[in-house]
DNA sequence: GAGTGAATTTAGCCTGTGCTAAACATTTAG
DNA sequence: CTAAATGTTTAGCACAGGCTAAATTCACTC
């Protein structure tokens, strides 16, 4: 069995390697960072992974997860997913709750929770923030989301998927009815970086900061 | 917070004191034993928790806990019973399976998630075992039962609460129909320590041995 | 009351996971 | 093309929680 550090940092490195703004080789300070954690003891942890086969490490030059490594990862995803789904419909948590619960829950539960919930669920495939979830036989969705402050002034999208790495941000989007499945239109969008006014659905007009519109994944319609 | 080595040896050493075979002092070899531990270990981590004011040390006689401790404990207690009961009812896990997946989860819930399965459950006063739950106030209800194994032949007894130790017992159990809330008429007793035959409300007639009997404890009718 | 066997503690070791400070490589700038 | 800045690793340390082997204490018997 894995502990619970290294599943942490495995997920860490997981989700880096799969960001738009990272290569596929993760830089030891990015993953210190994302555990919050001294760059020396990412390095020692990346020499533990690297000893378990569960990724390549470069010195000087980064992290890349082998193909186990990768399919150790998405089990812990899965697990993250389907208890954050789990823990907002079964349980009625807050969109912006879950993730930290599922922090700790995902390490703990058995294979057996893992369907058991899966199944109550009725075998979902997208998540509580619109998260991909892996199957059992370690396949993901590829997704091709724009992130909503690529568009430009008109165009219309409909949001399919957030960041929940901030649940203030979750709060946010929520209070503005920017949740999963809202359709919006760009009204306008500020120039150098500017925010930008949107018309959505039900909740009228709405002016969000770059950060946010950042944080947005959409389908853009037509 | 209590790290789960910590959380484990207070249940632990919560149960063995409540125990009645053993006096107030719980002995090293006893709680090293119930931990799997070397009794080497189990001194150490006795000294840690006496350091910490979650027992009283006598050094060759015992451990006791302290007030605090005992809250402390009875916290941990109150996840593991609800977890059990809400993986039954809520997960349709079996009988046997609800103390090793709790055993896991107890130290990972938030006390959110405790008050929302609490809720979920009717806000029981009784775990899946029969064993009773203390209040999110440190409160635990004191049960008079007696052991099936010391009734004598034509008294009638309703099951109350089974020994959670052992999977395969529990499932023995389930298969001859000795659940909680049965009701059964002893048939016969035999001496020195044998068998038992009981008259099992709906499975008929049933032989049972003593071990099996001390495991089952009941409410002595009329 | 001394001796013996069992229970307990102590001593010394190991692994996992964190830290800081110092050394070393790489990248960037002049 | 060298030098500073930045990123990364190494060295050395700490703490939690395990282990075995040796020493100690207790309880009991003779
Ligand atoms: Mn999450
Ligand atoms: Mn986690
Ligand atoms: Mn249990
Ligand atoms: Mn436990």
């Amino acid at each position: 069995m894995l502990s619970e550090a290294v599943q942490d940092y495995l997920k860490a490195i997981y989700k880096l390697s799969r960001a738009p703004e990272t290569g596929q080789m993760v830089s030891t300070t990015l993953i210190a960072e994302r555990m919050g954690v001294s760059p020396a003891s990412a390095t020692n942890m990346i020499k533990r992974l690297a000893e378990m086969n569960i990724l390549q490490h470069r010195p000087y030059q980064g992290v890349e997860l082998t193909p186990s490594g990768v399919r150790m990862a998405l089990e812990i995803v899965r697990h993250h997913r389907l208890l954050e789904l789990y823990l907002r419909q079964a349980l009625g948590y807050d969109w912006d709750a879950v993730d930290a619960e599922a922090d700790r829950l995902e390490h703990a539960i058995s294979e057996d929770f893992e369907d058991r919930i899966d199944e109550a669920l009725g075998f979902p495939t997208v998540g509580a923030h619109g998260e991909p979830i892996p199957t059992k036989e370690g396949n993901i969705a590829e997704t091709d989301y724009a992130r909503l402050s690529e568009l430009t002034t008109g165009q219309r999208a409909c949001i399919r998927q957030v960041s929940d790495r901030d649940p203030a941000l979750l709060r946010y989007l929520d209070q503005h009815g920017l949740v999963l499945g809202t359709e919006i239109r760009i009204a306008e969008k500020a120039p150098f970086s500017g925010p930008m006014r949107l018309d959505v659905g039900a909740s009228g007009e709405q002016h969000i900061g770059l950060e946010v519109a950042e944080a947005i994944y959409v389908d853009v319609l037509d």
